[in-house]
DNA sequence: ACAAAAACTGACCGATCGGTCAAATGCTGT
DNA sequence: ACAGCATTTGACCGATCGGTCAGTTTTTGT
């Protein structure tokens, strides 16, 4: 679980070699992604990628750590994102939190959909993972901030519905696009956030 | 976990051996259902439920066909109480459908918490089981009934963003009663669906 | 052209998976 | 007491899992 080859190697090597290696490293990426969102993490194996990328397994291993190390440079850069808005929310007050927070999940869900989905379709056993390990902060803190920081168990559960039911839209594909689509996930949630209320 | 097992001696006999098979099944069932929420249906090895309830694997799948066969005998009641709401759903006109579609569904994840955790927890793996191959289409005409049966995209997407909502109650624990719950699920998910058209 | 480095692979490993089976054990009715 | 049935179990099976390694092919710098 700790760093891969290619931190320790290509440093002195040639611009090609460095394209070949991260297209491959892209297209076991992309192939692990793909079938992780449709089978799982647990339910795609290293055999599978390396059949949907034409090599072989070892060669898997030879550009990455292990399955493991696959799966966390693949959500690296959702969960860097989600780091992002975390930060962004942190600072701002409990009565402006909210619809920004729903907003920036929205577009973190949108940016994301393929990782989206593979984390959301196993939550409990991939946030167990050391690497994902601040997602469950983040999660929390999100949750909060959907919220507006009340500790009204009310709206607390309507926060958590919220968080459920954006991902849901990366399972099915909707006819739309994906700003009339934003608009409506963002509205929905507006009207399921202040319906507690009213 | 079975140490008292030769209890009530005055039964009749065939009751005390149904009885002692039927418990023996039903703690089987329990320890699985408990595991798959926590871990996912290809999380849980036979191994596992086997140590929960206290016997070997090879007891498990004497009183059960297979790993599929307790999952499936397990979510039989929830599987059973969604099929009456499909048929409920299915005589209502399309402009009541939807309340009576929230309502029901909401009443349904309630009933079942653990069956919908675990079947939330692995949506794409186990709606491919032949067994619960007539949820998909319960599931379809759900998301219409939410809809208001409407073709209108932007209203079958807040449809599925219901779909999505509820469930996630079952995941982490929350501090209210079910009669609250039930209001606060009712309501935010109507809001979310008003929303939509206001 | 040629040695070194990088990329790749087949063969193999221990562990674990779901599942089978014959034998052992406990319980029941007579 | 005894025959018969239900229940339980350890040993075992083939398949597959993630992962390792020695060796081969390809690419690179000179």
């Amino acid at each position: 679980m700790l760093s891969d080859r290619s931190a320790r190697l290509g440093e002195g090597v040639g611009d090609l070699s460095r394209n070949v290696r991260s297209r491959t490293r892209r297209e076991i990426l992309d192939a692990a992604s793909g079938l992780f969102a449709v089978a799982g993490f647990k339910g795609t194996s290293l055999q599978d990628i390396a059949a949907e990328v034409g090599c072989s397994k070892a060669t898997l291993l030879y550009h990455f750590d292990g399955k493991d190390a696959i799966l966390v440079e693949m959500l690296a850069p959702a969960v860097g994102a989600f780091g992002v808005l975390d930060r962004q929310l942190a600072g701002l007050a409990d009565d402006t939190v909210q619809l920004a927070a729903v907003k920036g999940y929205v577009d973190l869900v949108l940016s994301f959909r393929r990782e989206v989905t593979v984390l959301h379709g196993d939550i409990p056993g991939l946030l167990r993972h050391p690497a994902l390990a601040d997602v469950q902060g983040m999660v929390d803190r999100l949750l909060d901030a959907l919220a507006s920081r009340s500790p009204d168990p009310s709206a607390q559960v309507t926060a958590l519905m919220v968080l459920g039911a954006i991902p849901i839209v990366c399972m099915k594909p909707v006819a739309m696009n994906d700003d009339e689509l934003r608009d409506v996930l963002v509205r929905s949630a507006a009207g399921a956030l202040n319906a507690r209320g009213a």
